[in-house]
DNA sequence: TCATTAAATGATACCGGTAACATTAGCGCC
DNA sequence: GGCGCTAATGTTACCGGTATCATTTAATGA
C-alpha cells in the first residue's frame, strides 16, 4: 500500500504559500538575492535586470514576506507603542501622528493598551520586545523598575513621550507637564483669582497628572495662596466624572471662584454640568481646562484650557525614531514641544 | 598584523543580540525543541523538566523571538486592523476592543489609518499582508476592486466590521446602518416630524454613511414625505463640521422641524451651534445623532441618538478570528450586533 | 521474558529572506 | 598586456525558531 521508497527531503513544505522571492527570480531570469537588491535598494542592480525584475514582480504579484526579512536582516519594520488608552483623543491624536510619520517611512504601528497600569505597560513591554520592534513608544517617564530596566537594556530606540521633566532612559518628546499646569494657574491668580480649584486625572500610574498637580500647587504656593484640601480632586477619564465633579465642588466649596480641569474630558464634563445647573461661567464661576480638544473652541462661551501638541508629539516621536534607524545619532535626546495657554471666555482673563 | 587563519564559519553572527532558546536550554540542560515544546504546550514535557526550563527562562530573563516563531511556524501572532482613521472615537472604541480581545488570546494588533480613502485601504491590505498577520479587520463591507481581490485571495481570516448589509468576503460583524437609520427616521416620522433634514459625513469611499442615507430616503419615502434637495448635507467628521451644517440648515430652510445627523460628532457640533445662536431644541428644532457618545447623554436636554456596539463589534471581531484561528469552521460569517434607538429629550417622542 | 505501545526527548532540515564573501566582466592606466 | 579597481551578480550559510521524524525510556501485558 504505502510505496517503501522515500522521498529525500522535499523541497517545498507548504504549496498552498504565497510566492517567494525565489519565484520571482527564476520569471526574472536571475537570482533571488538580486531580486532582493532590486527590492531594497533599486540603484544597486543594473538598470535592464531592474526592469526585468519590476516586471516579474507585477505580473506574478509577489508580496515580500516581511516576516523572513525580519528575521534574516535582523531588523524589523514595525514599532511598537504602549499608551494607557486609545479612547482618550489625546493618545488618538499621537497614534495618528506616530502613524503617519511612520507610514511615510515604510514603517507599521503595533499599538497596546496599557490601562494607565504601569504593571500592565511593563507586561507589555515584555511581549513587545519579543516581536522585536524596530523601536518602542511609551507613554510618560515612570515606569516599574523591572520596566525600566528592560526598556534600558534593549537595543532599540525608546521613545518617552507626553512629559520631558526627566532625563530620558533613550529619548523623549512632549512638553513639560509642570509648566504648564504652573503658567496656567499663574494666569488664573493674575486675572484675579485666589480660591482656585483642581481636577486632575487620579495620580497613580500617571505621571503626567502628578506633575500637572505639583504645577498646581506651586503655582498656588508661590502667590502665596492656601489650598484647602478639599478643593483639589480626581476623577477618572470620562466626561461624567468631569461633572461628578464640578457638582461636588459646587455643592462642597462653594467659595470656588475658578476650576482648573487638567483634563479636557474632565472640563468639558464640567462644562456640561454648569449648563445643566445653570451655573454661568465665569461670572459664577471660571472654569478651564488642560488638551485644547476641539469642542472647547466650541462651548459658549468657549473655555480656556492648554494647548498641547498632541498629534506633533507622534510625528515627532515618528521622525526621532526613524532618524535613529537610520544612524543618525545625533539626534537630540529630550524634544520639548511646547505648549500654550488660549485664554478664552470663560474665564476672567490675565490683564493684558 | 592580520592573522592568516580564516575562521571556518563562525557560530553567531550577532553577539550583542538577546538570548536564544539554545541559551535557555543549554542552561535547562535538554534541547532546543524541548524548551520550544515547553513554551507552547507545558504539557508536552515532563513535569521536572518543565521546571527546570521555567526557572532557566525565569534566571535568564529569555524573551521569545516571535519573528523566528512566525517564519518557522508559517503563523504570527498579529492580527492587522486597517481602520478610516483613528480619531473618530467609534474608531478608537473598536480598536480597543479588538484590542482587549487579542490580547487575551496572546495576539498583537497592527493598526493603520486609510483616512477613509479606499485606495489608500487597498495599498494598507497589501503592505499588511507582507506582514503575514494572522487575521484582517478592515471597515465597511466596499473595497477597491483590487482590494477586494486581495483580501478574497489571501488564506487569512478577514473580517468586515461596521457594516453587515452585503455578504461578507470573509466574515462580518456589526450592524445594519441602513435599519438604523431607517428607524430613527421613521421614529421621527411617528413624533409628529414632518420636514426632516439629514447631516452626514460624505459618502464617497464610506458605506456605512451610504447606508445611512439611503435609511434616511428610504424611510421619507415609505412615509409618503418629500425631500428637499437642500436638506441633505456633507459635513467631514469634525464637530465645527456639524455647528457649520446645523448652520447653514436653519439659514437657508428655516421650514426644517428636525435635524438627524448620522454621526454624533456632528449631533454635537449641531447642540454647540444651537447653544451659541440661542436656538432651543426640541422647542425649535428637534436634533438627534448616531453612535451614542458619553457627552450626548450630558447635553441639556440630552441627546437622542442611536446606540452602536462600537467595543463589542472590536470585541466580536477579535473571538471571531480567535475562533477560525483555533480551527473552529462553524463560527459565523456574519454577526449582527444591533442597535438602538436612545429617545432623549432633544426630540419630541414618538408615541408610547 | 520480550514484543508492543506510549511518553519524553533529541537530531536535522527547513521557513524565506539577507549578510558576507566570491566571482565575473569591463575599464583605465602605466 | 597585465594589474588593480569597480560594478553587477551569484553562492553559501545563516537568522532563531519549529515540523518532522527518529530515538530512548518506561510501562503494559500475554
Amino acid at each position: 500500500m504505502t510505496s517503501p521508497e522515500k522521498k529525500p527531503t522535499q523541497r517545498r513544505k507548504r504549496p498552498g504559500g504565497r510566492l517567494q522571492i525565489r519565484d520571482v527570480a527564476r520569471l526574472a531570469g536571475v537570482s533571488a538575492i538580486t531580486v532582493s537588491r532590486y527590492i531594497n535598494n533599486p540603484g544597486k542592480v543594473a538598470k535592464d535586470t531592474g526592469e526585468k525584475i519590476a516586471s516579474a514582480i507585477k505580473e506574478s504579484g509577489y508580496i515580500p514576506n516581511m516576516v523572513a526579512k525580519g528575521l534574516s536582516s535582523n531588523r524589523t519594520n514595525v514599532v511598537a507603542a504602549i499608551i494607557p488608552t486609545i479612547t482618550n483623543s489625546i493618545f488618538a491624536d499621537l497614534v495618528s501622528g506616530l502613524s503617519d510619520g511612520l507610514e511615510d517611512n515604510g514603517h507599521r504601528l503595533l499599538i497596546a493598551e496599557s490601562g494607565y497600569s504601569l504593571e500592565r505597560e511593563m507586561e507589555l513591554i515584555q511581549t513587545m520586545i519579543a516581536q522585536r520592534p524596530a523601536g518602542l513608544v511609551v507613554t510618560g517617564q515612570v515606569h516599574t523598575e523591572h520596566g525600566a530596566e528592560l526598556l534600558r537594556s534593549i537595543d532599540i530606540p525608546v521613545l518617552e513621550t507626553f512629559e520631558t521633566g526627566a532625563e530620558p532612559i533613550d529619548m523623549c518628546a512632549g512638553f513639560s507637564n509642570f509648566d504648564a499646569s504652573f503658567q496656567m494657574v499663574k494666569g488664573l491668580i493674575e486675572a484675579g483669582y485666589r480660591k482656585i480649584g483642581f481636577v486632575s486625572a487620579p495620580i497613580a500610574s500617571n505621571d503626567r497628572a502628578t506633575r500637572r498637580r505639583e504645577g498646581y500647587f506651586a503655582a498656588m504656593k508661590e502667590a502665596g495662596l492656601n489650598v484647602v484640601p478639599g478643593w483639589v480632586r480626581d476623577a477618572k477619564f470620562a466626561f461624567r466624572e468631569g461633572a461628578r465633579a464640578l457638582g461636588e465642588l459646587v455643592e462642597q466649596h462653594p467659595e470656588l471662584e475658578a476650576i482648573f480641569f487638567a483634563s479636557d474630558v474632565l472640563s468639558i464634563g464640567g462644562v456640561m454640568e454648569c449648563q445643566r445647573r445653570k451655573i454661568r461661567f465665569p461670572e459664577d464661576v471660571g472654569i478651564c481646562g488642560f488638551d485644547d480638544f476641539e469642542l472647547t473652541a466650541m462651548t459658549n462661551p468657549p473655555l480656556t484650557t492648554v494647548r498641547i501638541p498632541r498629534y506633533e508629539i507622534g510625528h515627532k516621536a515618528a521622525a526621532m525614531l526613524m532618524a535613529r534607524l537610520n544612524g543618525d545619532e545625533t539626534v537630540e535626546r529630550s524634544v520639548d514641544l511646547g505648549f500654550e495657554i488660549v485664554w478664552r471666555g470663560s474665564t476672567r482673563l490675565p490683564p493684558q
